[in-house]
DNA sequence: ATAGGGTTAG
């Protein structure tokens, strides 16, 4: 073109960013600023999104400010643009301010500063939003909105107002909704409610590779690998493409539930059926599956095999080092241990995993030496926590104390629980249950009522549908 | 020519 306009510029950029090329969008930007052209909304907006893609807080500020310069400060695209933008790169503070400044405000606007919460692990800031969005709203939330909503519940564990977000997408016809659909079930499974998850999945008519990851997932950790399982090979009869993240969840279903050869089976039918190249979480998720059965020579060789960067490598290490811990391998936790100190990540935790290991394997003085030397280098971990929702109670769950009201009650059940646990066959460990040695006849019991056990014969009760 | 959503191993 002789001379292309700020359409043609932006055209280019908005096209880069669909072919899944945003540098290359940022390049042709630099380009256009060369020029006498000058950038519009448009072209913002999608500088923006290209920022946002690649999580560039860097350059992203530095397209804010052009936006200051070039005056569209107060465009609503724009600014939620922003928002979103700083919210990709965890800058949520920043996200909040911009959104505070815009004048004008739409679902997307909204929906973008709860998304921003939602997914930085701030889910009651999310929620606090969506309280103001429904306070000062003149039109209804749509799907967007409310899968974004249903995710701050999951992570913040408020079946309640979950329940509350199922009722709106019910009486807005949002509930079979693919994207809706796999927010709720991932909301019920992690609130506890299989059964829920169970039946909010089986409505969705023609569910894509999403809800079916998000079910597998479900089932996975509520320890139904055989569930993961039929889920997984349901959708491959229905020639339904698993991508990385169905890999990852029917792997870890298998790792939950003991099923190692299959396990394994899908591991190699990545490369053999699938035409896929199983990635680094790929085989963190064979080296947990190997180290929770105590196979540690094996996970550890394994994990020495794989090429990581280092998020990755914090993963994989993370894992074989509670796997290490778990069975009271001292000399493979000392490795992982290093591998997580020497590159900076989760070193409270591995402190503390590594103390945890060593007093498993009765070495206290080498457990207490490492204490001492976590005080003296002022390395601190915050203990982690739990918590439950009863009624409009919160119920919070720290290791070795009892905080809230009815804590005795709570504790009375359990050492009944463990004491009828025992009787049939289990041995308890400080952490996590294992079955006693050679009591083969009390497993394959306990093993029946597994099998047994299917979701479909319980049906939910009706308090969704009276939502 | 422009902005928002769901699934991911310890």
């Amino acid at each position: 073109m002789p001379e292309p306009n700020v359409v043609s510029y932006s055209s280019l950029m908005s096209g880069y960013v669909t072919q899944g090329k945003p540098q290359v969008s940022l390049w042709i930007f630099r380009e256009m600023l060369k020029t006498t052209v000058l950038p519009n909304e448009f072209t913002f907006a999608t500088a923006v999104n290209a920022c946002s893609i690649l999580a560039e807080l860097r350059i992203g500020t530095q397209v804010h400010s052009l936006v200051e310069v070039f005056g569209f400060r107060f465009n609503l695209v724009v600014c939620s643009s922003l928002v979103d933008m700083y919210g990709k790169c965890n800058q949520v503070d920043l996200a909040r301010r911009v959104f505070d400044t815009m004048v004008d405000k739409n679902l997307v606007s909204w929906t973008s500063m709860i998304v921003a919460y939602a997914q930085n692990g701030r889910g009651n800031e999310a929620l606090e939003i969506f309280r103001e969005f429904n306070f000062l709203a003149w039109v209804n939330p749509n799907h967007f909105m409310l899968a974004s909503v249903i995710n701050a519940c999951s992570s913040s564990g408020k079946l309640v107002l979950g329940k509350i977000a199922h009722g709106a997408a019910i009486r807005h016809g949002h509930d079979s909704n693919d994207v809706v659909a796999s927010a709720l079930v991932d909301m019920y499974a992690k609130c506890g409610c299989i059964v829920y998850a169970n039946w909010v999945f089986r409505r969705v008519r023609n569910p894509c590779v999403i809800p079916y990851t998000s079910m597998i997932v479900a089932a996975a950790k509520h320890g139904l690998g055989k569930l993961s399982i039929e889920l997984f090979e349901e959708m491959i009869d229905k020639r339904i493409k698993p991508n990385d993240v169905s890999f990852v969840a029917i792997l870890h279903g298998c790792s939950h539930s003991g099923l190692i050869d299959e396990g394994l089976k899908y591991l190699n039918s990545m490369s053999r059926k699938h035409g896929m190249v199983p990635e680094a979480k790929h085989y963190t998720c064979i080296v947990d599956m190997l180290g929770r059965t105590g196979r540690l020579d094996e996970a550890y060789r394994l994990a020495k095999s794989i090429e990581v960067n280092p998020d990755e490598g914090a993963s994989l290490w993370g894992t074989l080092l509670s796997a290490s811990r778990l069975h009271g391998r001292v000399d493979i936790a000392v490795e992982a241990s290093k591998k997580l100190i020497e590159s900076n990540q989760q070193v409270d935790g591995a402190y503390v995993t590594l103390s945890n290991a060593y007093v498993l394997a009765g070495e206290w003085e080498h457990a207490s030496d490492l204490r001492m030397k976590m005080k003296q280098t002022g390395v601190y971990k915050e203990p982690g926590c739990s918590w439950i929702e009863i009624k409009d109670s919160t119920y919070v769950f720290y290791a070795g104390k009892v905080l809230f009201e009815r804590g005795t009650e709570v504790l009375r059940t359990l050492k009944e629980l463990e004491r009828e646990m025992k009787e049939k066959g289990y041995k308890g460990r400080s952490q996590g249950l294992v079955f006693a040695d050679g009591e083969e006849e009390a497993m394959e019991e306990i093993d029946d009522l597994w099998v047994d056990f299917s979701i479909e014969k319980i049906r939910p009760d009706r308090s969704i549908e009276a939502v």
